[in-house]
DNA sequence: TGAGGAATTGTACTTTGGTGCAATACGGCG
DNA sequence: CGCCGTATTGCACCAAAGTACAATTCCTCA
């Protein structure tokens, strides 16, 4: 259920364009599945597996820099390489900023083509990957409690026991009794992997 | 010497153009140089103060890519927004990619430029800090021994002053003195702030 | 209302980390 | 050769962190 092939997404409104696309990344051994539109793509969950989108500019309904949009908040997003067959440069750099990984021209190069989605089958693999570790932690991050979350923010601060007590006016041996069931939940083994862990969480050290 | 006032550095083979450029940045009290071509540009030292470039695409000799593929490389490095009159999708693609901040097209915008321009000395602003505080960290890296550095990245890794010895084929004591002088070293105040700085001094934690 | 989680705290003991004081050993440099 | 920096180590002691065993209080949910 993880380690599934890749899967190249083609959104495309021109059907001619569109075959010969699925039919290069055939021949490469990629499997393509196409859409017409940006809606159709919204509505399939394209985003499961691995892969890229390989998006149109000019659509009818929604463009392709609209879905890119949208995409960008979505959770488990995959990387865009834009194809234009009238593309301006202020949009291409419009689709630059916000994140896609190319920007093509029509014609395209079958190498060129072909050296991008491959690229952007690294990138996302590594995203994934990445994403995977993140939600791990983020998921045992949220099992602590609210005071639990305060002790560990004053810990990766570099604090003393005794300097956390006095800063949430409680003794000693209850920061003692925090951090132990931080260090369980976390299961963490080490002050030092606590604090990677909390700056890849984006806690920031008190004072 | 530090908290000048920003320059705008205009890289422009086309008089007339520098010329309007440079009055209307002068006119939003921007302080502005002008240079004929990239080899003029790398002749200065302009990267010694606050500022970004505004460079054209094509001039003749070096043209705007190979400048910015030269400054890419160098230290105090200034970010960069291209203006082109002639640029195609792919160029500005390959710009972007390559980091520049923006890529407009002639004749620009009065406020598009303004609103580029005023990013760019942000984003050089940011990136100054940043550079400060990794040369200064880096600085005081060097002045450890090396098996001082050996010491430090167990130290990050979480692993006890036993491990560490055993580790290095010492005695725990000889660690507890290596740790002293790193902490004196680095001015350091707690592990926390170690992990820290091994961060973004890219050492990576041992096994 | 009783079970259970959360926060709190105490006492006591062990393990680690840090420091002061001191000494030994090795290699380069003037 | 003698000085200096670096690495090494021992002993003793204190401070800080972690743990075992327990107990209390408060609040929520079934």
């Amino acid at each position: 259920m993880s380690a599934n092939q890749p899967i190249i997404h083609v959104v495309d409104d021109d059907p001619s364009f569109c075959t010969a696309v699925t039919r290069l990344l055939h021949a490469a051994k990629y499997e393509v599945r196409g859409y017409r539109s940006a809606a159709a793509f919204l509505d399939s969950d394209a985003c499961a597996d691995p892969g890229c989108i390989l998006l149109d500019l000019r659509m009818p309904g929604v463009n392709g820099l609209d879905l890119q949009q949208s995409l960008a908040q979505t959770e488990g997003r995959l990387p865009i390489i834009f194809l234009s067959g009238h593309g301006d440069v202020p949009t291409s750099v419009r689709a630059m900023k916000a994140g896609a990984l190319d920007f093509l021209t029509k014609p395209v190069e079958r190498a060129t083509l072909l050296r991008a989605v491959q690229n952007a089958l690294e990138v996302d693999a590594a995203e994934t990957k990445s994403r995977a570790i993140l939600r791990e932690l983020r998921r045992s991050y949220e099992t602590l409690t609210a005071r639990e979350r305060e002790v560990l923010a004053h810990v990766v601060s570099g604090k003393l026991n005794k300097q956390i007590a006095f800063a949430l006016g409680t003794s000693e041996r209850t920061i003692k009794a925090h951090r132990a069931r931080i260090t369980e939940k976390l299961a963490i083994r080490s002050v030092a992997e606590l604090v990677r862990i909390a700056q890849s969480l984006g806690i920031e050290p008190i004072r």
